[in-house]
DNA sequence: ATCAAATGTAAAGCGTGCTATACTAAAAGT
DNA sequence: ACTTTTAGTATAGCACGCTTTACATTTGAT
């Protein structure tokens, strides 16, 4: 699925590597995360939603068709 | 952290093969949800937050001091 | 007590989230 | 132009989410 992350990081002028501080992972996982690579995990995914005040669903956007099932 | 799948799934009368079925997953991984044996992935987070009709956030008790970190 | 449905355990295997290291390229400051 | 910061690519490796199969236990209906 897409995320906002890029988004609202630029927003808030913020560096990869500080926000990969603040969520505690590495800078390869924001830049995976930001260009598409692969899927948060359920925790990373709450940590970034905590970081920009904002809900899991509302940072990450779920197509409601995602991965070909019904 | 810990969710409120078998509490939500038992309110709702549904076996845990129904609900497998509703979230394309096998019984053993809502069996390992539910006994708290590994967490899930963002994407059958969301799938099973809109199975309950609520958000991710409602469904998962993200604890705040999860994995060690700061 | 018996039988079926529902829940649980065990273990091997695959895909992927995340790390670590190293290198390249673009932006920005001076 | 030169240097530093920021962003991107590549690759190898580990941990874990999820599957599959098979078997055991509990619950409930009759």
């Amino acid at each position: 699925m897409k995320n906002r992350i890029q988004e609202l990081r630029k927003a808030r002028k913020v560096t990869q590597q500080e926000l990969a501080d603040a969520l505690c992972v590495t800078r390869q996982t924001i830049i995976s995360l930001e260009n598409g690579r692969y899927n948060a995990s359920l925790l990373l995914a709450h940590k970034a939603a905590q970081f920009f005040g904002i809900t899991i669903e509302e940072l990450f956007l779920f197509e409601d068709d995602e991965k070909g099932d019904a």
